[in-house]
RNA sequence: GGACGAUUAGCUCAGUUGGCUAGAGCGCCACGUUGACAUCGUGGAGGUCGUUGGUUCAAGUCCAAUAUCGUCCA
């Protein structure tokens, strides 16, 4: 078998290799995994991408990481499973078709139903799922595909069913009246982590509400302030400190330390702020406590233009330093009034439909907008003089991260899951270790999230998801309710296996109450565990009905590592693979995901669902800020792919994963006319049309709107790494290019270790080194320091001079067969340990390397395996490990850089040779001597002479060297200047080291102090360095 | 307001337990193209390690402040 230059191209042809071995992966079915096997598993589940679109930047990272760990584990010999997958998503997903469905044919969820609706998101997630799925495949990412699942396929939601039933049974979910962020365009509730706040100019109204029957001496109103006076419609008190005076104390004594604290640049503006806080003590306390006897007493006031009455209550909310030290209490439409409500029992009035606009609670404002409310309030308010002020003002305003519209605080019916326990549980699994979160420090905000305890609202006001199998009946009285409990105990298929019933009483005990507001005395809540089950129908049929709500998607997340295994059968696979290995995640959601995982595995499987979870940075562009397609600065990864390769994606995704929270990756569009690469800037990156700034012509961008500027060829975003990374790759198939050219007429055998020179020696040691530390850092998670290392030992040390050292002993017949062994075993092993990095070069040089060298291997000579991605991960032994060999080589290579240097200095044409030789001691010429044939090859340059007796030609240049000393003669060539200043900055660079190491000896305290070698050998440096300085300076004189 | 992270060359980042001349890649400058590779090679310029104090014989590294940027939580 032999390879001519042109059968090889001297470009890795990534495009059409990625296809076949991908292919070839799969057919012969690598990344499969079975659970009936003796070897000890490694498991990954994959972090579900949503199936809202395509994958981003972040993707591609996390997903390399995850391969690059299980290529490694499979080499290593585990039984590997990585399991993938896709999310459902809930509302991101229902709300992109719903927009779709809006832009493309003008309708609404409403308009085709829930069925219909339904059916057009599974038909978006089909196509969305193979798209992503697609994208896995072409980063090269090794799942095991006939595993595939997805939050909301069967097993999933057989799990699901099973987990919400059991919670449910045990009294951890329950249903109750909370305040949920509303989102009116949507008509759901959204999470407060989907909840972002934007600051906008608004306004501070003062409102006066009448207090009825004010006696003698008592104000006749009270005020209040809002930024949200339509809310008013629903307050259903007023509220005042209870001890306004303790209050204001506490606060003087609060700015009184800050005083301290502060810089003094500050101390102007706290003192301020005291005198302030005195000044209000002194006129408005004596008022306040009038209050706040008015509210013990009992007084009531009149809600203006309800005319409602309302009582004052004294609550710690209302702060007596701010304002008139009076609040408005709105229970139903504000987190914080309604935590006043529940302290206080205050009724709760609901005064806002679904959709935003007023309900009839609202009286005559009944079907306004919240807006259009909000301007009639005020307008009828100040018409009856009870609009004290307005004041302009900044107010946070809370945002839908889905619609982009605010949000409004509603009080509604909502499932929880209670979280003491669970939450406790999963903490515990942390803090004792079992659970190891890497990089340490996001352990922190996993266990204070947790330690909160709140409880978990798992319903979602969507279509698109678990629907929640609860059914459920409203009762008027208690012996109702019993009645409907034993009917339906009587249901034939009923069971408590699969069934579970809870009562719910209503949240307002005062019957009379109650009736007003058509509330019921309770609900009977009935879970069904099974799906289908024909109690389902008998309970409809009992009047029963089923809840529409469903669950949030984090909830089918939250068992992903045991569902995709089949819990809860008692699969081989559960068995097998579960708890799963290491969870590879980004920050944003330890707790949304990582945290509920953990809680959840131990509620359902009773073990954890993981060993390691690794944390990994987030990509910014160059300027810091956050990817995104709205940005513009949003990087596809198939463009890279496209343009650079997948290894050269995932080379760049491993470089640079440090430990830091974030990376950064400066972004640049491409010319698609010249190739031409500019950076990004925060004006060019928003614009449709972009002209190069190299050839001028133009091209068109994710914002291109018109047919004028869609026409243009499209330019895409991308950044330098991967060039850097594309660049690597290539280095590695030109290495291989020149290995297959030379293997002709391989004959395998074992290594003679007679054989070995200097240099084969110094790759063993090397390769041995690098195969323990690279395997290190992948099992820490050290990824970027894992390429790094990567990369240089692959670069400098195997291409730049192990192979160029091998050319001499391949021109030599007999030398050969032993070059060509060390060289087929270097690079086996170098392919071996970028494989999980780099799959594809590396699997298609394997795949070349076997019609070459179908057996290999160092003393034991053994086929090949039959793919790089079920070779043996590297191992060396030990003893190869040698530093004696190490420093020998280093000497060399630091002689040679002097060369060079010298030529360089000199200006002499790399191919004009010249001669030189070497003044040392015996050790070190003995050291050096095997390797000096290479300084001709690798510097076109002769050594004429070594040993301590050299004399120095009478026209040379001078490097002095700790070990040796180089006289290159330049007899003819020389330019003195050029050397001479050469040597005089070699001079003043040993001066001053010279001066700085006699100043250290010379302090007795650092003799005193300092380890003893240390010392030691600080003066032999010094020694070495005077040595050093006599030689140059002896130069610098000769030259004159 | 609290927690965490970052700050080192023009840019992106390394720098282990404090220790000899603080490294790499890109970019820049100079030279080089017939045998693996110009997606390359050789050499060079470029940094008082954010600031201030402290500990120490010795600080990019440890401690305390402080500034700026960022993320998360309230």
């Amino acid at each position: 078998m032999t390879f001519s230059p042109e059968e090889i191209p001297s470009r890795f042809d990534f495009a059409d290799s990625q296809a076949r071995m991908y292919e070839m992966w799969q057919a012969r079915g690598y990344f499969h995994a079975d659970p009936d096997s003796d070897r000890k598993p490694f498991t990954i589940v994959i972090p579900p991408p949503n199936v809202t679109g395509a994958l981003h930047l972040g993707h591609a990272l996390n997903n390399t990481l995850q391969d690059i760990q299980v290529r490694m584990k499979r080499m290593q010999g585990f039984n590997t499973l990585w399991m993938p997958g896709t999310d459902h998503a809930g509302i991101a997903t229902q709300a992109v078709v719903e927009k779709r469905l809006k832009e493309q044919e003008g309708k609404t969820r409403h308009d085709l139903g829930r069925e219909k609706l339904v059916a057009r998101i599974w038909d978006w997630k089909k196509e969305y799922e193979k798209r992503i799925l697609g994208q896995l495949k072409q980063m090269g990412c090794s799942c095991d595909w006939e595993r595939t699942r997805f939050t909301l396929d069967e097993t999933c939601a057989r799990a699901v069913r099973h987990t919400f039933f059991d919670l449910f049974a045990k009294q951890r979910i329950y249903r109750g009246k909370r305040l949920v962020n509303w989102d009116t365009f949507l008509q759901t509730t959204v999470s407060d982590d989907e909840v972002f706040s934007k600051t906008i100019k608004g306004s501070f109204w003062h409102f006066m509400y009448p207090v009825i029957d004010p006696k003698p001496g008592e104000p006749a109103h009270v005020i209040v302030a809002t930024t949200r006076p339509e809310t008013m419609l629903g307050d259903t008190a007023v509220a005042v400190h209870p001890d306004p005076a303790a209050a204001l104390s506490r606060v003087a004594s609060e700015l009184n330390d800050k005083l301290k604290k502060a810089p003094a640049a500050e101390h102007e503006s706290i003192q301020q702020q005291i005198d302030a806080l005195a000044d209000r003590r002194k006129e408005m306390l004596p008022a306040l406590e009038q209050l706040r006897d008015m509210a013990k007493d009992g007084r009531m006031l009149m809600l203006p233009l309800m005319d409602r009455e309302i009582p004052i209550v004294c609550d710690p909310w209302a702060k007596p330093e701010l304002g008139s030290g009076c609040v408005k209490i709105t229970p139903a439409h504000d987190p914080n009034d309604y935590e006043v409500g529940k302290r206080c029992e205050l009724p709760m009035i609901n005064i806002m439909n679904r959709d935003g606009t007023l309900n009839a609670e609202a009286g005559k404002y009944e079907s306004l907008s919240m807006k259009q409310a909000r301007k009639k309030v005020v307008e009828d308010l100040e018409a009856l003089g009870l609009l004290q002020q307005v004041e302009d003002r900044e107010i946070e305003m809370p945002q839908s991260d889905r619609s982009k519209t605010p949000i409004e605080p509603f009080l509604a019916d909502q499932w929880f899951v209670a979280m003491d326990q669970l939450a406790q549980s999963a903490m515990d699994a942390v803090s004792d270790g079992r659970v190891k979160i890497t990089p340490s420090r996001y352990a922190n905000g996993y266990l204070d999230w947790l330690g909160e305890k709140r409880d978990w609202p798992v319903s979602r006001q969507l279509w698109w998801g678990h629907q929640i199998p609860v059914w459920s009946v409203a009762c008027a009285s208690e012996a109702e309710s019993d009645q409907v409990v034993a009917k339906i105990k009587a249901l034939s298929g009923f069971d408590n296996a699969v069934a579970s019933i809870q009562i719910e009483p209503s949240f307002e005990e005062n019957e009379q109450k109650r009736k007003l507001l058509e509330l019921p005395h309770s609900t009977v809540h009935v879970c069904v565990q099974v799906d289908g089950h024909r109690l389902e129908q008998q309970l409809t049929d009992a009047g029963l009905v089923r809840e529409e709500d469903v669950l949030d998607t984090w909830f089918s997340s939250a068992i992903w590592p045991h569902s995709t295994l089949g819990w809860p059968e008692e699969t081989a696979e559960l068995k097998c693979f579960y708890p799963t290995s290491t969870l590879i995640t980004s920050r944003d959601i330890i707790t949304l995901w990582v945290a509920r995982m953990v809680l959840m595995g131990l509620n359902n499987v009773g073990e954890i669902p993981f060993d390691n979870v690794f944390i990994h940075p987030k990509i910014l562009d160059g300027f810091g800020e956050t990817m995104s397609k709205s940005k513009g600065n949003g990087i596809d990864p198939l463009d890279v792919i496209e343009k650079f390769g997948a290894d050269a994606l995932r080379f760049a995704m491993a470089h640079l994963t440090t430990e830091t929270q974030d990376v950064r990756l400066p972004v640049d569009f491409e010319c698609p006319h010249c190739q031409h690469t500019f950076p990004q800037t925060k004006k060019n990156r928003v614009l449709p049309k972009v002209d190069c700034p190299k050839c001028k012509e133009p091209f068109s961008t994710q914002w291109a709107q018109t047919e004028e500027d869609k026409s243009l060829v499209r330019g895409a975003v991308i950044a330098e790494k991967f060039e850097v990374a594309r660049n690597f790759v290539n280095k590695l198939w030109n290495a291989s290019r020149f290995a297959m050219l030379n293997l002709e007429g391989f004959v395998a055998a074992p290594v003679v270790e007679a054989d070995l020179t200097v240099e084969d020696r110094w790759m063993l040691s090397r390769l041995t080194t690098v195969s323990r530390s690279v395997t290190d850092s992948f099992e820490q998670f050290h990824y970027a320091e894992a390429a790094r290392e990567l990369y240089d030992f692959a670069w400098d040390h195997f291409c730049s001079f192990y192979v160029e050292m091998l050319k001499d002993r391949f021109a030599d017949e007999k030398l050969r067969p032993h070059a060509q062994r060390m060289l087929a075993y270097t690079l086996d092993t170098i392919l071996r340990l970028l494989h999980p990095v780099m799959p594809f070069v590396t699997e298609e040089i394997w795949q070349t390397l076997a019609k070459l060298a179908p057996e290999r291997g160092f003393d034991a000579i053994a086929p090949a395996a039959d793919a790089v991605i079920v070779a043996q991960w590297p191992q060396l032994d030990e003893t190869w490990h040698s530093v004696e060999t190490e420093a020998r080589f280093s000497l060399y290579q630091r002689t040679l850089a002097a060369l060079r240097e010298i030529r360089a200095a000199q200006n002499i044409p790399p191919k004009k040779e010249v001669k030189f030789s070497i003044r040392c001691d015996q050790e070190t010429e003995q050291a050096l001597k095997p390797l000096t044939g290479f300084f001709r090859s690798m510097a076109a340059s002769e050594l004429t002479g070594i040993g301590n007796g050299i004399v120095a030609p009478e026209i040379n240049a001078t490097v002095a060297m700790p070990e040796l000393e180089i006289f290159v003669d330049l007899d003819g060539l020389i330019d003195k200047a050029a050397e001479k200043k050469r040597l005089e900055k070699e001079s003043d660079r040993l001066t001053k080291d010279i001066v700085g190491k006699e100043k250290k000896l010379s302090n007795e305290k650092f003799i005193n102090n300092a380890a003893p070698e240390f010392v030691e050998k600080v003066r032999e440096g010094l020694a070495q360095a005077k040595e050093q300085l006599e030689t140059i300076n002896a130069s610098i004189k000769k030259l004159g």
